[in-house]
DNA sequence: AAGTCAATTCAGTATAAACTGAACACTTTT
DNA sequence: AAAAGTGTTCAGTTTATACTGAATTGACTT
């Protein structure tokens, strides 16, 4: 049998990485991971020894996990500590993220192209077809949303 | 009749922003932002004193542009400059990039999937569950691509 | 209510990435 | 062939952001 422990903190390590790519920071990456593949709850002391960060550092990742919706805070029965736990629905929170900020986007280009006169023929084509991409994207984002919820809920 | 020039800028600056939220450098943004809007071809130069900064920056900005496919260097009759203009399919590439990473992503947690042994049952569907994330996600942006190739052809 | 324990805040530090500008190599002009 | 023009490279600097750790606040315990 492989060395599951090994195997968990190679995993921990890889979503930190992939956090990371993504623009977050990696320890927010690294809990997220270490959450997932236990499954459990697990305390916030134990996520900043586990982990070896600094206790601020592990409130500052908590609360972006929490405000996207991606883990979730328990509590345990005769513990004082606050506790984390994947969220039911971990990916939606993600994916709603990333609709908004393509959609502010979006907003920020139509609001340029509605400023220019109508003369403006040409450059309002390509401003038009760079807000139509962003259109387009969050159009598959906004489907990966709906067939990622009715997964589960 | 509204300020173009001050628009123009606006957009530019718009545009840098939007890249950074995006992961990318402010400053290449700004130079798509500018080859956007004009939609002629801008020399190299023009791009170092119209955006006030270095020549290093340009380099390297138009490099990462061009390597992507946004952008593509142009030359014109009687001119020893390199010129820029925006590339006919400049979103394909982008997403391209995207899609590149997402699968990239999902492979890695396959892999820690592949490692764990059959007895852990609820951390493997976990890690399927995180790994069908990529999968709808990368799905969704599949989708967005061939929207947009087929918007131009 | 004093003492412990827990989480947050925030000023300071460390780290990573972008950016600069001068040196370089190459090309064109005179 | 010297001079001027052009893009790239890279060592050094700046900037942005992640992270730390001590101080703080609040909530239990005795």
């Amino acid at each position: 049998m492989a060395n599951t422990h090994r195997i968990r903190s190679d995993f921990v390590e890889k979503v930190g990485q992939i956090a990371q790519g993504e623009g977050l920071p990696k320890i927010a990456g690294r809990v997220f991971g270490l959450l997932m593949f236990d499954g459990e709850p697990i305390s916030f002391g134990a996520l900043a020894t586990e982990l070896q960060v600094s206790r601020g550092s592990i409130s500052s990742s908590v609360r972006l996990l929490e405000d996207r919706g991606v883990i979730k805070r328990v509590g345990v029965p005769g513990e004082r500590q606050d506790f984390f736990q994947i969220a039911d629905q971990p990916f939606t929170g993600l994916l709603e993220g990333a609709l908004k900020r393509i959609k502010r986007a979006e907003q920020e280009i139509e609001a340029s192209l509605s400023e220019l006169s109508i003369e403006a023929g040409a450059t309002r084509d390509r401003l038009r077809s760079y807000s139509d991409f962003y259109k387009t994207l969050g159009g598959g984002l906004q489907h990966a949303l709906s067939t990622v919820d009715d997964k589960k809920g």
